[in-house]
DNA sequence: CTGAAAGCGCTAACAT
DNA sequence: ATGTTAGCGCTTTCAG
């Protein structure tokens, strides 16, 4: 039953049963009623293709996102993101059109897989340092919003992003305080922009204390559980091992944690923690067995609903120019002491 | 730039262009190449809405989840199956539409919000017992498939799911073969339909050796650490506490492995432990510290990928009627013993 | 091998 | 308050 069909049925002309079903004032209550029961009598539901080749809206928008990036989607940062995002979209009468492309057909895809008229607009996903897809995006033209940033980067944009600089500046200052001063830090790649900006804010916050990194206390891989127990069990096993670590995700944590018993260290007297996952830091230091996936509030969740928000505002009036917003991460503190005295 | 335009520029009709670029064989090949180069030079694309209207199909499958499923979409397993379902279908030009509703909207949503039109087919995900949503989709008349079963429902509908009876059948057995006798089941919230069979699984393997299952030994949540913590805390304090568990997910599992180190007890001498996850059970009891993130093969990746597949057969030939796929789910014997002699 | 014309189902000016 | 008409951009008969 399309539009046609149920005009004919009602004895009435396309125009105005595609009025009374879409709210316009300009239709009797008497006719709109009549029209409404028929519509729902028999079952009718209107050709979004059709709707959205008239309207010029796709009611959807896109979330693209590389095979590179496969990381990033088995993250489940990521699932809490769409979801929140979804969630606010689909209040909106908006979906959600997912690609998932390999590195190679980027460019390509941007234009072709997100085909004119698919979708309203766009979230960038997972950027990294120097990401080009922010140009490609800009000539396609449609609004968009990354989730993240990407540093070095001259062109304005619209961007949603957890302040991970502040974040690790904030937890290094906390271990510092602490008294540390051989601090590890145990980050997931660094080509992704986040985590650029967490090494950025660890060194920022030594700096600050005229202190140095030391680079065999840096490591950049995949935030897996095992890479946080093995690159923390050999950082341990040297001579001049790290009192504190700063893991940056609650896998490598636990990856961390795992070492640090294993290695028969005493949790938060012997050796520091902080955890920074889901825009979240915490120090499960004095008490080591402390449940690490009881966060009550998820900080990531607020930032799906705000990229989402963002972009429909943006898709609304594009003039709107970039817009930023920056989330603040929490501090959780915990129990916690200095570092071992000097043996 | 649209094909009208395009074909005036080229001195051609818009017929000619669509049918040089979509390879259809009565165009010249120098026509076509000279078609090819024109639409490359000024980036031409179709407008996905207006062929989609043309031609009927969509190019693109839908994903429905209910917010109820909430707790689903933040399952990281959710996330590897959409990425590999979505990796199988983009490979194929498919998209993804994701839609999160309401529980209160489903039906209403099922109609509209996968307008008429949007998508060629469906995947349903974290179906619970006596699922209604079946029947919603059959009257949709859209090709789908169940990521899961519906216990007790009678049409015959296609779907894709692990042997999860099989999995906790099997692993039940396992440590009734070690000589467990006081196994503890703590599962997944039991409405959802996988929880349901694991729970089965149990029981039956229970009762093929004339055991029953003890009542305050099970117990049915959602699966977080703290959950699987705290349960099996309260089981290890009871009078007659459990000498095995079988948790039902690795977050449920690493919550039980610490109510068990905290309880000072020795895993995999007086405790032993399955944990079933992502279609893979394992046993981490000799070693009760070896990682638990590290599986080297993700059935659920397969279970994406396979359900993509089976959805994009129903596209092509709908008549090829209801087809099934049971996954088997693998079991990883690790190290282990028996219980702890009676005292 | 190429083109003209109809139509997919809807909305939106422009009448009346 | 309702109807007429003209597209939206593409594919697809049907002619030539």
């Amino acid at each position: 039953m399309n539009l046609k069909d149920l005009a004919a049925t009602l004895g009435l002309s396309q125009t105005t049963v595609s009025r009374a079903l879409n709210g316009y004032p300009e239709v009797s209550e008497a006719t709109r009623k009549r029209v409404r029961e028929a519509a729902r009598e028999h079952g009718y539901r209107p050709d979004s293709r059709a709707r959205s080749l008239a309207t010029g809206r796709a009611m959807a928008v896109g979330l693209v996102l590389t095979t590179s990036a496969r990381q990033e989607i088995v993250n489940p940062v990521f699932a809490d993101f769409v979801a929140s995002a979804a969630e606010t979209l689909a209040a909106r009468g908006y979906d959600i059109v997912m690609s998932l492309v390999t590195e190679a057909e980027q460019t390509a895809v941007y234009r072709s897989l997100l085909r004119k008229g698919r979708v309203d607009g766009l979230i960038m996903q997972a950027p990294l340092t120097g990401d080009t897809r922010i140009g490609i995006l800009h000539k396609i033209g449609l609004p968009f919003v990354v989730h993240g940033r990407v540093s070095d980067h001259d062109e304005a944009y619209s961007w949603m992003d957890m302040d991970n600089r502040h974040a690790f500046h904030t937890a290094t200052d906390h271990l510092l305080d602490l008294g540390h001063r051989d601090i590890a830090l145990i980050n997931g790649i660094e080509d992704m922009d986040f985590a650029h900006r967490r090494r950025e804010g660890f060194i920022d916050a030594l700096a600050a204390r005229n202190l140095r990194p030391r680079p065999e206390l840096m490591a950049s891989a995949a935030m897996t559980e095992s890479y946080g127990h093995d690159t923390a069990q050999r950082m341990l096993a040297q001579p001049h091992p790290p009192t504190a670590f700063l893991a940056s995700s609650m896998l490598v944590g636990m990856g961390v944690h795992r070492a640090i018993r294993e290695a028969g260290l005493q949790m938060g007297r012997e050796v520091s923690v902080v955890v920074h996952d889901d825009g979240l830091s915490y120090l499960p230091n004095g008490t080591p067995e402390q449940p690490l996936f009881t966060a009550t509030h998820s900080p990531v969740r607020q930032a799906g609903h705000l990229c989402a928000d963002m972009l429909l505002r943006l898709i609304a009036d594009p003039s709107e120019g970039p817009i930023h917003t920056k989330l603040q991460a929490s501090f959780l503190v915990g129990p916690s002491t200095g570092p071992a005295p000097i043996q």
